[in-house]
Formats: structure tokens, C-alpha cells, sequence
DNA sequence: CGAAAATTTGACATGACTCAACTGGAGTGG
DNA sequence: CCACTCCAGTTGAGTCATGTCAAATTTTCG
């Protein structure tokens, strides 16, 4: 298993002891996912909180109507879980999907919270993890309510430069709210000017 | 100054105990806010993270057309801040107002650090705290790519009974991310059912 | 190579915005 | 207590942004 990655990951924001790898890695549990291949599916509890060391993954939610609404992309060195399913144990009501072949460290909620309980610099860490997580997702509501479509693609292009030529324009368009046929017609826009 | 309020708020994530609430007691500081008032303007840094004891706080950006987006509404015993700006010190592009008389209680970056620090608690609560507020904001952008106007009213008014009759239309609208005019309509509809 | 998915295009439908006008309180000052 | 202003809310006409559906074309990947 190869930690090297998360290790590194953490050492932005707190360097860890070798205790805390010690721990750390005792706690984490490596997964080879192809693509297309479901780590959360919608009806069950997220059990773990994902770390990717190699690979893509969506968020998504299916509405009423079929249609899937993506909620959220992680790549390499990226985390990824239904936050609210993992902590409050219940249902989820998200899909998370392998877009690519990745490999992943996992950890469960137990273990999270035992590295919590015996390691406070895990609290640490997370709290800023998710801090930054929480500003980034202000400015994209901000986004939301406020922009037209074409900026929200400028904007996810310009934000997302390692994403845009690696997912598909229906992902983007997805994630942006808008019909793939509507982004279609933005870019053909966009190109001719 | 009464810092029952947020001592009880904390209290209900961890129990603290007579030293953290001593500490915690000389890092706050206590504002009495009119109707109207700023906390927070475009252009200057976020400096304080603040608790709401009493009234109520509205967070918003002002677009390019002079027009207000409604970002988050805060009420007794909650939180409010611009956290991009109050970590990285960066001037923010939001505003903090208050829409009723209001009592609050406020903490610096530093002082934050500081229990952060000695009180690693203090570390546990903010994450739990975030994590919350994070969950919340996971579902607000879900709805704003997936719902229309008129779910996404609604589900204001059920998600926030205790706000719908004590701020505007107009604010609403703002955070649903419609215009006054529409919501007017909006509400016509659902009124002829 | 072949099937499945992604992308594009066009005609048409509708959700949401703009602007301007009007109504009806809620304060405020004389 | 009246006249006045100010703001929230409503309404309607016209417009623009975006969605829907169906079909043709291209790309991707197994």
C-alpha cells in the first residue's frame, strides 16, 4: 500500500509524527476501482471517507425525473464522501462513480474517530480540509445565483484547468446546471467570437 | 457581557470546561448592531468570526449591475463571517448587514488561534461546526442545479420556518436567486392551488 | 471493428428577467 | 392627525435565456 501520497497531503497542512503515520496507515485501507464502478450508491450509508491517490471520480444526485446532477469532481489527491451519510449514519442520496481507473485509501468512521480521540492534529487537519472545502463551495453558490451559464462554463474552465480535458462536456454540463445540448450551443457561442 | 448563549451552543458539540470558558470568555467581545448596520463591507478584511445572540444578519455579494445576492441569513445562535476572507486575510467582496437590532459576539483570527492552540477542543468544535454548516450549503447547491424556482421557494420556506415571516420577499428572493418580481408571481401560483 | 456514448444542430416551448406602472402599508415630520 | 415619502409587493407586456425533443454525426473504448 502506498500512503506517500496522503502523507504528503497532510504535510501541507500539519507535518505528522511517525506515530501518527504509524497509526494513520494501520487505519486506511487501499481499493483499485475501474471506471464506471460505483464506491457509493444511492439507499446506502457512506462508510468511508475516500482519498484519491490516482484517478476521477463524480458526486452525483439522480432527480425525480432520471436526470443526474453532479455535485462534486475529485482527482488525485482530492477527498470525496457524502459527508452528511458519513457522519450522520443515515441513507445517502448521492452516487459517487469512478469516471477513470483509480486507486483510493479509505478510512471508516470508527477509525476516523479514533485518530480524532488519540491524535487531536487529526481535528486539525480536517478542520481546515474542510474549510477550504466550504469556501469553495460559497463562491460556487454565489456563482449560482448570480451568473448566467456562460460564465458558469468560463468559470469551471478557468477554476478546473486539469479537469476540463479530462471529463466529458455532459459532466461539465452537469456540474454547471445546464442541459448538454444547451452547453453545446454556449461553446459553439464562445468559439465563434 | 452574556456569554450563556454561545457557552450552551457550545455545549451541545462538547461540554467545556471552567477553564476553556474562562479563556474563551476574555477572547469575545460584545456589539450591540442597529437596523441597517455593516459588520462587513467589500474591501475590507473579514476580521472577526461572529456569534449571533440576538436579531438577525444578512450575507451577500453585489454583482457587476449594482444587484444583491443573498449568500446566508444568520439568527440567534448562529455563525456568521466571510471565512475566506478572515483566513487568508484577503480584502472580502461580501457584506455582512444587520435586518433587525442585534447583539453579537465576536472573535479575531488571533485570539481563534490562540484557543485553538492551548484548548484543542476548540479545534473539534470548528470542524464539527463546518462540517455542519458545509452539509447545509452541499444541499443548497444540489437544489440550485436541480430544482426550479418554485421548489427551491418552498423548500426555503420549509427549510427555514423561523426566517420566512421575519425577513422580506425580497430577501428571499435574493437567496433563491430570483427576482422580486418572480417570486411575486411565484407565490400568485401557489396561492391559486 | 462495432456498440455505446458524446456532441452538435434545429425547431419549438417555457421559465425567468426587465421595465414601467400601480397599490398599499409603515414610518416621519410638521 | 394629516400629508408625505419610502419601500415592499403586485401586475402586465415584451424579451431573452434555457430547456425539450428528435435526428444526424462523431468520438470513444471495449
Amino acid at each position: 500500500m502506498n500512503i506517500k501520497p496522503i502523507i504528503e497531503h497532510f504535510s501541507n497542512y500539519v507535518p505528522l509524527n511517525e506515530m501518527e503515520i504509524k497509526e494513520l496507515k494501520s487505519k486506511l485501507t487501499e481499493k483499485k476501482v475501474k471506471r464506471r464502478q460505483f464506491i457509493l450508491q444511492e439507499g446506502d450509508v457512506c462508510k468511508h471517507s475516500t482519498f484519491v491517490v490516482s484517478g476521477c471520480f463524480k458526486m452525483y444526485k439522480v432527480d425525480n425525473k432520471g436526470q443526474e446532477h453532479n455535485l462534486q469532481f475529485s482527482i488525485e489527491d482530492g477527498w470525496i464522501a457524502d459527508i452528511g451519510s458519513f457522519h450522520s449514519e443515515y441513507p445517502s442520496k448521492l452516487y459517487i462513480e469512478a469516471l477513470e481507473q483509480s486507486t483510493i485509501l479509505q478510512i471508516t468512521k470508527p477509525d476516523l474517530i479514533f485518530l480524532y480521540k488519540h491524535y487531536p492534529k487529526f481535528d486539525r487537519i480536517f478542520r481546515v480540509l474542510i474549510e477550504n472545502a466550504f469556501i469553495t463551495l460559497q463562491k460556487r453558490v454565489l456563482q449560482n445565483i448570480s451568473s448566467t451559464a456562460e460564465e458558469r462554463y468560463l468559470d469551471f474552465l478557468k477554476n478546473y484547468p486539469n479537469l476540463f480535458n479530462r471529463i466529458s462536456n455532459v459532466q461539465i454540463a452537469s456540474y454547471i446546471g445546464v442541459t448538454p445540448e444547451f452547453l453545446s450551443k454556449i461553446r459553439k457561442s464562445i468559439a465563434t467570437k
